[in-house]
DNA sequence: GCAATAGTGTCTGTCAGACACTATGAC
DNA sequence: GTCATAGTGTCTGACAGACACTATTGC
């Protein structure tokens, strides 16, 4: 293992990778070589390749999943000597929102709502909540998961992304007023069909990182099933 | 100087201390100690004294100050081979917001209103401009100036304080509303006389951490003078 | 009384929530 | 026609902004 100089803190990289598919978030994660709990893809800074700090991240995500993440944001750095057994660590917690549509099967994906029944390593499920949490609330006035959805996609499926980060439903009205009028959003020339009505198609306008809504929205709270 | 192991980054922290005195911000810098340029207050990890990151900051706060940080938050962690000369450097930026009511005399206290005047080290004056705009960004729609106050202090002057963060009239009574209806503060059984009639004085209710408002706060434009 | 600052009453505007409504496709 | 989902019209409520008003002190 990496070691820093002997009175300095090591650094290290974690990060959560999300991604959304069928409504429902699922994490990325591995098994840890010797005790196959579940563990957070985590990488060094090497300091011949990586220019910067989330050019590392960006890079760790491409090793494990060959595709660049839509968005990453750094989530919070935490240093201390006990968070992994004697070693004085630093560590940069990133997530990474990408899109990949391919089902979430034997793969290494697993559904946020299930974690519990995991066997994480050391505090990793903590920090996983912990970034949804700060996911939820800023999926509560910005617009942020633009970034896991396809490069095409309805008013409704954007919609259901909301709802399914928020865990509330929205108001349909509500919801396409306030994201038409941010003017994120390029309607495109097709439609979407189906049994029903054609739907319209949106694209993130070029540009986008993030909008910040002057209010919050919050949706009525789901039935519990 | 402190180098990490030698393929790996060092780490530091910088912190940028703020108070405000007289409605005005103020940042705490310190020479450089050969080229006279001014720079932020940095520190390394020093293992066997720091618990975590957050230690070392209020460490590297309370050394320059002798006194204790009001509120400490993590902005962003910048790691890159160029912000430092010939190093691969981690640094995670903190600010740090402190009551202290001594006039910003001869030494280390500039108002952040008139930085560029100074000739700033490194990128110093980048990353103090861009933990202002954040404090500026939470101050539209958190309880976050609340720890630039003083123990006890009347309305206007926290709303003095709000004024001063986002450089902008706010309306006395919104404001009054907005902060009375959330309940964060504590009426005293004191008032502040002056040549006119007594201020409700109000303290921090205990255990105030951050409050985040539903709506944002905008105000009316300053008028250039 | 006056000057100065504290604090209120109340109207408007903006935008989220609610929810019934219409529109357009497949069949 | 029916079913399904897309998309609209329009009212309400919460809360920020505007601004004129009253209240309480020192002098």
């Amino acid at each position: 293992m990496l070691q820093g100089h002997i009175n300095q803190p090591a650094f290290s990289l974690e990060v959560i990778i999300l991604k959304m598919v069928n409504n429902a978030i699922f994490v990325y994660l591995q098994p840890e070589s010797t005790t196959e709990k579940l563990i957070l893809p985590s990488t060094h800074i090497n300091v011949s390749v990586d220019k910067n700090v989330d050019a590392a991240v960006r890079r760790c995500v491409f090793e494990r999943l060959s595709c660049d993440a839509s968005y990453i944001e750094q989530v919070k750095t935490i240093g201390n000597a006990t968070r992994y057994p004697q070693k004085w660590m630093v560590t940069s917690i990133y997530f990474a929102l990408v899109f990949e549509s391919r089902e979430p099967q034997q793969d290494a994906w697993y559904p946020v709502s299930t974690l519990s029944q995991y066997s994480l390593a050391y505090d990793h499920l903590g920090v996983i909540n912990s970034c949804l949490k700060r996911l939820r609330n800023k999926t509560q006035y910005t617009s942020m998961p633009l970034h896991l959805m396809p490069n095409e996609f309805t008013m409704t499926e954007l919609q259901l992304a909301y709802e399914c980060l928020l865990d509330t439903f929205l108001d349909k009205k509500s919801f396409r007023r306030r994201m038409l009028e941010s003017g994120l959003l390029l309607p495109l020339a097709r439609t979407r069909r189906g049994q029903n009505r054609p739907a319209q198609l949106y694209q993130v306008k070029l540009g986008h990182i993030i909008h910040h809504f002057s209010r919050n929205m919050h949706g009525s709270v789901k039935e519990e099933v």
